[in-house]
DNA sequence: ACCTGAACACCGTTCAAGT
DNA sequence: ACCTGAACACCGTTCAAGT
């Protein structure tokens, strides 16, 4: 479906462009992109990525967006899993640290975007719908008795800023030489035993 | 003291351009910093700016640096008050994220360059010579019994990584429409919880 | 519709030369 | 020592033109 792809020389240049941007943003970071470094990859001349993005930062753009996407479908499968509080935050927010850690730069400028004073709405309400998925994790650990009362937006915050602390703190995967992986646990651990009712 | 200086043409380049390359870093972000621009501003040529820098990377990794040396004396101020644990890391939470709030691109900077596979040790070692003011509070924290054993590193990596993540995934000093002033105390009061000896 | 080539106004970096 | 000007190889963006 989508709009028929009637190739002029190249045909998923959008695709193409996008797709070869992350490549380069993963090996080199934001800066290493270069809408003409990219049209020479691709074979086509410097101006042709006009035609699908307004200027870079519309690509940059697309790019955080796609990532808000991929974050979501992520967070939503975990987020469907069944089994106590525990458990299912221990899934949402491994989804998390996995998605961190596979697309760190990924992560580092879908955020970025975000905070753009002229951020796209689209950009806003995509990274919402991302985290909606804690949303229904708390709701439901609530609705058991194993969360105390309160707004889950505020309560998921806790665990999602620790998650997203423990990247930024973190250098290469490691914390003071302890495996992310192993600290999850851990800082889940302690700010479950914050958020039971007493 | 420092190295006498006899200014050439201008006398205190080094220092005039970290200076105003953190005012174009928090007005426009990191990509609107340009030598050129810089030197144009000082009344420089653009090849001056070569003399105290190697490249434009090591500019902006002393840039980082001095934001790490600052971040450094805004904890330890925090970390040398008086008071039960609560108080004290209150305080430090605080310094943590007025800093935050203050110097948004330097604090992104800061670590973006800390991240960096080729980071000077230099950077590393501020940084940490930084968050060892937590460690202190958590280890006052422990000798009074309001907090349970462990390594004080670990420990405290709840709380920083929770403060920097409440960064990240605000929007302009919000976070659904409450000021994080207002969030940090509620996010200390779960944690403080999860870290009390039972 | 979609792509191109030339042109413009910028970059960072290098290098021989000036004081 | 410290700074300069010219030169090089890049950028992003614009625009008239081609198919």
């Amino acid at each position: 479906m989508k709009e028929s792809p009637r190739p002029y020389h190249h045909g998923h240049l959008r695709e193409a462009l996008l797709k070869a941007a992350e490549k380069a943003l993963e090996s080199g970071g934001a800066q290493t992109i270069s809408l003409r470094e990219l049209s020479r990859e691709l074979g086509v001349s410097h101006t042709s990525p006009r035609r699908h993005f307004a200027d870079k930062q519309a690509l940059l753009d697309a790019l955080a967006l796609r990532g808000f996407e991929r974050f979501e479908i992520a967070l939503g499968r975990a987020a469907a899993a069944s089994g106590d509080f525990k458990s299912r935050l221990t899934k949402l927010t491994r989804a998390y640290v996995n998605f961190a850690l596979k697309h760190p730069a990924l992560l580092s400028l879908m955020f970025e975007a975000k905070h753009r004073v002229d951020a796209p709405r689209e950009l806003l309400e995509a990274s919402e719908k991302a985290f909606a998925h804690a949303h229904s994790t708390y709701a439901a650990g609530q609705a058991a008795g194993e969360v105390i009362p309160g707004d889950p937006w505020r309560l998921s915050l806790v665990v999602f800023a620790a998650m997203q602390g423990l990247m930024v703190l973190s250098t290469n995967g490691k914390f003071k030489g302890i495996p992310l992986d192993h600290l999850v646990g851990e800082i889940i651990e302690r700010i479950i035993l914050g958020l039971r009712p007493r």
